[in-house]
DNA sequence: GCGCTCTGGTCATAATATTTTACCAATCAA
DNA sequence: TTGATTGGTAAAATATTATGACCAGAGCGC
């Protein structure tokens, strides 16, 4: 059917919405205190009581905690790399999504850039065996082409030699195993996707073998620009198939 | 501030939004009739009194009439291409704008790929004397470079030689010109933009002089694919630039 | 250590928004 | 002409939110 239940936000609600994307961008830190209940319902333009529903909504998902006589603050665990709150925060908020990949693209970029140059041998074939397995034409499952995916990126970023961006982006690759950030099965899930993105992968191993620092970089932006517009036109197909269905319910004429 | 004042939007106000979407999205169509008071204020989970509100609201625009004893309408003047209404309804939705730039898109290529091949000399010659002005090194405005962008797209228009695309994309531009869909003149007031764009202009010049319909074609595609680019760029930048706003803001400790 | 100020925490009452219910007039189909 | 369904209007009830007051905890200055 069409037509839809509608149902305003709750007053608490769109304040817990303004909170969370202040913390989500870094505006609000962890361990910062908050202004003062009374004037931050002003700032608000909420009442007390409204603004106390929406702290004690924050409070029970780990991102805020209030001390009487102190003050409210933001969560100091927000602090560690991917608390479970964090993590939450990021599912739940779009925007997270396209700043991972593009941040990804960038660190991504310079991994394979000095996997190129100061990859061992070692280091090279083992990249080159995990295409290989990617390159078979034996059949595989979405899921199984999804975790190839995985170890091929693994592979590079081992190949980097840098301690720090290694298992910074080990944490971050969990949240997208993890489907955090976006189901990454669909996208193997469509032939023409996986063709693409075994092309993709295949320039970006030969570069990396051939030691082009240069064309390894191209190579890993043009892939995971890919990833990205194939996300955008992935969305879009969804909001198409819900408007389609919408049209259909309508021409059906059912409830 | 990074604090904004909160306000929960108006029962009606969903209602309105809600209805408007299916409008825009072709799902309800000019004429037609809507399920009953009773039935609608039912499936949309509110009551009568806030239905008519937002009724009474969608009339004011123009989107809907109602008649006692006789039922709701969508506004049949709806149909008419580009009423005041339908405009508002375009200029007031997002995804009006990347519907616009995508069908734009198909039907200017269509355009410049029969004024390749139909195109008369004198048709080919107020291309080139529009283009020939873009290129001039004289002094102009994002304004002026925006009107003459116009001008270019509508002499490649004009030698399409079809009427009904002529007179349908002129309407189209009219909504353009009056920045319905976006503020075209920021795209050429950077001068990276203008530069590209200028290349893109005499890319597509040059395939109609030299009556390559494919080569036409494909450099409008790449000409307004570039502008999408940079509509979600400024878009992204807007918001980027609001968000170092309140973190400045917040920094400062300014109210 | 005490007093003051500011903080979070709680709650009763008032104001506003929305729902519920009832009724009237217009329109249409039988 | 009549009955059913429609839009139109309005009073009363309910839910949400705001206002205002008060209490307990914390921190700071003397």
């Amino acid at each position: 059917m069409p037509f839809q239940k509608v149902q305003t936000e709750k007053l608490s609600t769109a304040v817990v919405r303004q909170i969370e994307e202040l913390i989500l961008r870094g505006i609000l830190r962890p361990g910062e205190r908050l202004p003062s209940e009374r004037e931050l319902s002003e700032r608000l333009g909420v009442s007390r009581p409204s603004l106390r529903d929406a702290v004690a909504e924050l409070q029970g998902k780990g991102l805020l905690c209030s001390r009487a006589g102190s003050g409210i603050f933001v969560a100091e665990v927000l602090g560690s790399a991917f608390s479970p709150a964090l993590v939450d925060l990021f599912a739940r908020h779009d925007e997270a999504v396209f700043d991972y990949l593009s941040f990804r693209r960038d660190i991504e970029a310079l991994a394979a850039e000095r996997a190129a140059r100061l990859g061992t041998e070692s280091d090279l074939a083992v990249i080159q065996t995990v295409f290989d397995r990617m390159a078979s034409p034996k059949r595989r499952s979405a899921q199984d082409d999804a975790e190839l995916d995985a170890q091929f990126h693994n592979a590079i970023m081992d190949a980097s030699h840098n301690v720090v961006m290694l298992h910074m982006m080990r944490s971050m690759f969990e949240l997208l195993r993890n489907g955090v950030f976006y189901n990454r099965q669909v996208i193997f899930e469509q032939r023409t996707s996986r063709d693409a993105l075994l092309d993709q992968h295949r320039a970006i191993n030969d570069a990396i073998q051939a030691r082009d620092p240069s064309a390894a970089r191209t190579a890993v932006v043009a892939h995971l620009d890919y990833v990205e517009q194939a996300l955008h036109d992935q969305r879009r197909a969804d909001r198409n198939a819900r408007i389609a269905q919408q049209r259909l319910q309508h021409e059906a004429g059912t409830a």
